[in-house]
DNA sequence: ACCTGAACACCGTTCAAGT
DNA sequence: ACCTGAACACCGTTCAAGT
């Protein structure tokens, strides 16, 4: 069931998942969803929080220690799949009115922002990760939408533009200095 | 009309302005609002338009100089009209179809791209600026979202954590090596 | 844990006919 | 540039009664 929810969203929009079609899609009765979610944002919440833990897998798996292979693993899961970025970070959902599902969210980029903490000097770190995390999820999020001209990207293909923004990452820890 | 629809927006998400609701604020009939718009989604491109000029002037107005005070002004009109900016970026609209949009978008944020840029070398200028943009930008929707926990933001608040976040972007501009 | 089938209040959108 | 009023296909959600 949730299954049939995640490829409907990869399809089309978060806007385009409705009960009812989701029922279609699963091929039972159009109030049988009821069954396993109580409204239509459970349903998004459900994919929301599977979408957390996918992230969490990614950043993992993308080199044990770089920071900056985490980084462009964020960017990437964000490009690879912008309907569930955008239920996951778009505002769609309230978090907190979801029982576990900002902790979820804490838990995917805590490996992130670790990541980027271990680069600053130890005062400096929580800014330093802060930053470093703003700044890998605003790319994500203006590429996602188109903001960077070609122009502005040089002829660069994403993979190599995203590289290159991220080496700003490793200039604020070199340089952060303690509060 | 159109201010009608800016109200809503305001009180309610962009799921909540709904043409019928539209026509019901404005004390018309149910049918009224398509005299002025094609469609549902022109109402919400109209409001992204002028969500776009807005936060262009409130950047320019936000020291004509400084890029520091343009930063901060950019995360304030963020969480000043959270759904706004949510239309505005967060994948609600495909900004390609709409005549004109992702134009008025541009202008936007040229001022900020600008300043930005020219805190760094020339021919660093573009990737820091892209960095610059990308930092602010995530930086507001994080902050949006409640994604910073009171921990990492240390006691400060949001205006103080925007600014000593903010100040990793002259560490960028600084340090950045052209190509 | 599903089904059928009906129902309710709400949408977006499009008519026809009127001022 | 509005109106009334009807209509259509679609929602989310909730029943009642059944297997």
């Amino acid at each position: 069931m949730l299954a049939a929810a995640g490829e409907l969203i990869e399809k089309q929009d978060v806007e385009g998942l409705t009960v009812r079609e989701l029922a279609r899609r699963a091929k039972v009765s159009h109030n049988a969803p009821y069954r396993h979610f109580p409204d239509r944002e459970s349903v998004l919440a459900a994919l929301a929080a599977e979408g957390f833990a996918r992230l969490g897998k990614a950043l993992e798996e993308a080199g044990k220690r770089d920071p900056m292979e985490r980084g462009a693993a964020y960017v990437r899961f964000a490009l690879e799949h912008p309907q569930r970025f955008r239920l996951m970070f778009g505002g769609v959902l309230r978090l907190d009115t979801h029982a576990g599902l900002r902790e979820q969210a804490s838990r995917a980029y805590e490996g992130l922002v670790r990541a980027f903490a271990s680069l600053a000097e130890p005062r400096a770190a929580e800014i330093t990760a802060a930053a470093a995390w703003s700044l890998v999820h605003g790319l994500a999020q203006l590429l996602l939408d188109g903001h960077f001209a070609r122009a502005t990207r040089g002829g660069r293909d994403n993979e190599a533009f995203v590289r290159e923004v991220l080496s700003a990452v490793r200039l604020v820890a070199r340089s952060a200095q303690p509060a």
